[in-house]
DNA sequence: TTTATATTTAACTTATTGGTTAATTAACTG
DNA sequence: CAGTTAATTAACCAATAAGTTAAATATAAA
């Protein structure tokens, strides 16, 4: 396992690591910042394990300022994870196994002008 | 690690994992079916396993038939975890760290029907 | 130059993952 | 029934993951 979509969806595997980046949507912080809420649960050193996993897929970035090390969100590699999931909207967006997709099929001659999906949400 | 949303990414980290599921949205196929493209690489206890994180991460649905174990995909997960993913597209979907954002806030003032994301794709 | 703060590294433990081979179960087929 | 095909289970192993505590490093501040 090491292409970048394994990199990046087992950095997602982890509550702790979603948390993070969670936090990191709300505006860039240093370690202890991102470490405060889990100080509870887990010590400092599994902290920066956590941030070196989402650093080594990409997800973050880590600077340096002083003695902190700001991060932020790099959402690059979740543009191909997305794209990845997106090949498979259809197993989740109709209800009723496939419903559709027999109906495209069964009615292909009738109807010509269909053009993805039809039901949303 | 429990959770619904990770059982999802953890199972879809492997590529061999996501090559299955690749294979099953080309059509429903039993076990010897899916083990094929792999049987060079692994054996059919491996595949048996990686079956197995499948269909308990809800991703796939493996049924009975005779002496085969026919198996279908459940898009069902990945709604919730493209939707995870999507909290975080402004992070993807503009270049040029987070330009956009920053234009936004200073702007604010100034333009106000702005809606989500300006730029597409 | 000592001290305090922020963070990492080292060394270790335990659990999980991903694989193996050998044996077993289940259902069909001759 | 004996044999074959499909798939799983059991028992094992090595590598990785996720945590720990203790020690080290880096920068700022007194």
């Amino acid at each position: 396992m090491n292409d970048q979509l394994s990199l990046t969806f087992s950095a997602l595997s982890d509550p702790t690591r979603r948390a993070m980046l969670s936090r990191l949507s709300q505006g860039d912080a240093n370690v202890s910042d991102l470490a405060k809420p889990f100080l509870k649960d887990m010590s400092l050193p599994a902290i920066t394990k956590h941030l070196k996993v989402l650093e080594n897929a990409g997800l973050i970035i880590k600077t340096k300022e002083a003695q902190w090390r700001p991060c932020k969100i790099n959402g690059a590699p979740l543009k191909d994870a997305s794209a990845w999931m997106e090949q498979y909207r259809q197993y989740w967006e109709e209800s009723f196994d496939r419903l559709e997709e027999y109906l495209k099929t069964i009615t292909d001659a009738k109807k010509s002008k269909r053009k993805k999906h039809g039901k949303k949400k």
